[in-house]
DNA sequence: GTCCGCGTACTAGGATACAAGTGCGGCACA
DNA sequence: TGTGCCGCACTTGTATCCTAGTACGCGGAC
């Protein structure tokens, strides 16, 4: 009989694909790899210690996030920042985790709460420190957390999938004084709203905390012009 | 000076790599390529005419869409469906959308609800023929206008991706009598609403009909139990 | 001095060759 | 006859080779 089901479920997520392909995006995202800038499968692959073939499947899934622009015979670039780009992907982090969040603020459970609170207490210690960078990192953590109480964790793989030149703005905008209280106060109401199982609520903090990111837009794009497309 | 942008955009949609990917997909959500089936990149390649690299670099983006599951030095199958899968397709597809023709009620021109119309009144005769080929089209093609008008066309795009699981449940559901109708009927009050500009109404309208096709979920995994998870 | 045209050096796309690892069947043995 | 082990055939992962096609620079003609 022909086997129908892997036996073994492979859940090394650590292969060197998936390596190549997150040290691709993270230095595409960080802008160490600026927007426009010329990309060489060759280049990239004595780089990282590859061949071609696993730089090329990570340009692929790179390229269906829009990150880069893959023209044959010709290059490959990573994509400029278009405020079209930021837009639709605000838009679609927007739809994604605002519905999520609804379905959370319903099924939420105590356990759950405490998980919430823990990490705005971590997040409290990251902002009293002024470290943004593991900040960043309970950041993602409580929206995944979030996405994931409402039934459909695929939500935040997509939104954070769809993110990438979201993300970029967010790695360039400069700490400005007073941002990471604001962030952690706006987390803390979408957390209670949650707690208090209350899915308007929940939604509009939510929705507001996500328009926040964007406000930086036009200060971002006026200091690194030359990273965005001309529109 | 490096060169920056890449000069001519590369229009043809048609190449070689796409077609394999949308002849494999189409397949699979067709279930020519049945659930649970093992596939060989070798026997693909050569029934596709291709060498394995451009069926590598398809089942890499299929894997992306859960369509496919790849097991290192075991083989590759053809996921199968499971409900969990469908009901968070479902979530994206009702999140994206549903986000998308608020914006749609209150962008559209007049031009705009005139095409709407035009795929409304072709739909009425795909009706009439009992063609639900042509009828499928017709209703991507207008929940795809809908997603275009809110000015955010990426929100197709995700939800098509998203969707392989409730497209293969949408293929293997039997037409019933006036279900084509019923389509129709429910796409026309979409339509309506969105022509008055009222975002709520559409929103509702559009939330109604997407939940109908989760509702023969139940009799397509009665007719089809060795296609889907046990759960 | 300016402009046109060809050659070179690069690009990505694809095909092929090699490596590492798995499942299954057949064979030896109790 | 039942059982355990070993080898083969197959899988995907990676590296390398070849091909078609583009941009750019140099050289010659005007």
């Amino acid at each position: 009989m022909e086997l129908r089901i892997p036996l073994s479920e492979r859940t090394s997520g650590g292969s060197a694909r998936e390596r190549v392909y997150a040290m691709l995006r993270e230095a595409i995202v960080s802008a160490e790899l600026e927007p426009g800038r010329r990309l060489s499968e060759n280049e990239l692959g004595e780089r990282l210690g590859v061949s071609r073939t696993p730089i090329r499947e990570a340009l692929v899934r790179l390229r269906d996030e829009r990150l880069v622009a893959i023209a044959p015979q010709l290059g490959t670039f990573v994509t400029l920042i278009s405020t079209q780009a930021v837009g639709d992907a605000h838009f679609v982090r927007e739809a994604l985790e605002c519905s999520a969040i609804r379905l959370a603020a319903t099924r939420a459970r105590d356990g759950d709460l405490a998980a919430l609170q823990a990490n705005l207490a971590a997040q409290s210690h990251a902002e009293a420190d002024r470290d943004a960078t593991a900040f960043d990192g309970l950041d993602d953590a409580l929206h995944k957390t979030l996405c994931g109480l409402s039934g459909h964790a695929i939500a935040w793989d997509l939104s954070r999938r769809a993110n990438g030149h979201l993300d970029r703005v967010r790695r360039l905008s400069l700490p400005e004084p007073g941002y990471l209280g604001e962030m952690v106060a706006e987390h803390r109401s979408v957390v209670a709203a949650v707690a208090q199982g209350d899915p308007d609520a929940a939604e509009a903090a939510l929705r507001h905390h996500l328009r926040m990111v964007l406000s930086s837009l036009p200060a971002i794009q006026a200091a690194h012009p030359h990273y965005f497309e001309e529109s």
